[in-house]
DNA sequence: TTGAAAGCGATACCAC
DNA sequence: GTGGTATCGCTTTCAA
């Protein structure tokens, strides 16, 4: 690999010439930049990013951390913070932390060797140790998505709200039982979008049509036994924390001569691809507005390049309508 | 951020000093390195990474290429390698890359940012310049399942045996019309593995049973008048692309008054998460034996500890019998 | 066991 | 416009 001094070399001028070239400093010569260009080509000299920001104290890289539940929606937003600033000469590195040990070390870690951090955290406290030093030292980072709030910039997502609607429009499509299937995590927020979407419909959130079950499409399988046991208080409507869950308990749901979306209408969260595939089609619940991956590049860009501070943002969450689940008939679309 | 040489100075000693705690030699006297020790801790000190691999040429870095398609399988597997170089001091880098000139850019950049490659790559030609030179200067890097033999060290699926293995296993649970529904891209490894199954078990393998359509969900739900709108000339059994365009398909079914797995076995690939959760649940097939993103870690990792060289791989595929076309009656299990 | 000093590959201040 | 030289934060050769 050839270095900056080859290149001054091989062309007959200073490295302080060359990196002038480099970095298109307008004060070389015309002739004088041809010349270290074509040198340049020949040897197929590229500099060396790490030499580089040991002097710029640029590292060209921005870091993210996530965590053990890590889902594809949060990779498919890395990958589109990566693509905007793949073509600006960013580099993007990610670490998986299991815990709030491993997530404090890999923050420290990775501070090191980014310019910025974006964190998809569970960390469940305001705040923490290694935050705040980074806040003191005035290093750029952002939680996406923490479990409460925080005492740093953070984007939200109001899970709540789309719960809330859903509730809503369950309510003014006549059903009168409706139900709420939760995990532990971060069951709260969904409880207290389903209870408010039913109180403003004028019904009573009722505390027994609140399911626990497990995680995911085992959580929804297992669950439907407890649900649909005793047949007279079953419920006609149901809420699940996921599309995971609302597919699990879907496919159980044949055991109980229950028909969807005639017995029970059946609404997941997350609308995910395979969401519209089911029998029926299954309804869900997305984040609304604008897309997060974009915005998260957006506030990393404007605060690497221009110094904006970042803004602390809470993205909403929607109903999304289909057979499962059908949007009440005096719906406006 | 204190330096070692801030170390050095508050510590008495030189910074060659804390330099050999800092590397655990053994040449410290004890009392030294306690006292270095508290000083670092102190000062909350930790080296500067792009500074020590400007002078050891080692960056602590592997890095991923992967490409337009990257599945959320792709991304799992660079997750299994990240956790386990984590605790290694290794960070991992991701570029996502659309094109082969995008593809060729991002192996330029991250090859000076990190030690070893790793490309989840589409290339359909067996070489490429900028892999030429990596080769030449002893970069290590490994490809991923490249659509086709390339003239580098590669981890190769090989889809065919688990299309042979799917198809014939359709032959002898007596399916006589075993159909294939496949996309464009990588079709032809689907399309040998059937053949080769069906001839196996004694058919012949109808070209006009070999259906093409587009990607995904949709591809399979388009896909459906044209396999079915012939009554008289229907399959009976049915592999897919992938596991997207069997739900896609199996969506549309009930417009042809097609049951599954009565009137149509229905297989899919990748075995993806919700696969057992359709109605119903659907037969797969998936990667067999070792995991790859374990072997890809092991790979990459004797390469960088030990300088092992990469060794070509190939994994293979195998049937997940599921209710959508069950294993024969006469199977083993 | 410890330290002075050179050097990794770039940038940048200050002369000329 | 161009070049000498110090410098970034660390590792490492060589002496002591």
């Amino acid at each position: 690999m050839p270095t900056i001094h080859d290149i001054a070399r091989e062309s007959g001028v200073s490295a302080r010439t060359v990196s002038r070239v480099l970095n298109g400093s307008d004060a070389v010569e015309t002739g004088t930049r041809e010349r270290v260009l074509a040198v340049m080509a020949r040897l197929d000299y590229r500099p060396d990013p790490g030499a580089r920001s040991l002097k710029t104290k640029r590292r060209r890289v921005v870091a993210f951390v996530v965590n053990a539940v890590a889902s594809d929606t949060t990779m498919r937003r890395v990958e589109t913070v990566a693509r905007r600033f793949g073509p600006l000469g960013y580099a993007v590195m990610v670490a998986w932390a299991d815990g709030l040990d491993a997530e404090e070390r890999e923050i420290r870690e990775l501070s090191m060797r980014s310019d910025a951090l974006v964190l998809f955290s569970n960390r469940p406290g305001p705040r923490a140790a290694a935050l705040d030093r980074l806040a003191e030292e005035g290093f750029p980072f952002l939680l996406v998505d923490p479990p409460g709030k925080v005492a740093y910039p953070a984007f939200y997502i109001d899970r709540s709200a789309g719960y809330r609607a859903a509730a809503a429009s369950l309510a003014a499509s006549g059903r009168r039982r409706v139900a709420l299937l939760v995990e532990d995590f971060r069951a709260d927020e969904r409880i207290a979008g389903w209870k408010r979407g039913l109180e403003e419909s004028g019904l009573v959130p009722d505390p027994a049509l609140v399911f626990r079950t497990g995680k995911g499409f085992e959580g929804g399988r297992d669950a439907a036994e407890a649900i649909f046991a005793r047949a007279s208080e079953r419920p006609d409507a149901l809420l699940c924390h996921n599309d995971r869950m609302a597919a699990g308990l879907l496919a159980a749901l044949p055991g109980y001569d229950i028909r969807v979306p005639r017995d029970l209408a059946l609404v997941g969260f997350d609308d995910e691809p395979w969401a519209p595939f089911l029998d029926p089609p299954l309804s869900s619940i997305r984040q609304a507005g604008p897309d997060l991956g974009e915005a998260l590049f957006e506030a990393v860009n404007a605060r690497l390049a221009d110094g904006a501070p970042f803004e602390s943002r809470t993205f909403l969450t929607e109903p999304v309508p289909r057979a499962s689940a059908p949007a009440p008939a005096s719906a406006e679309q």
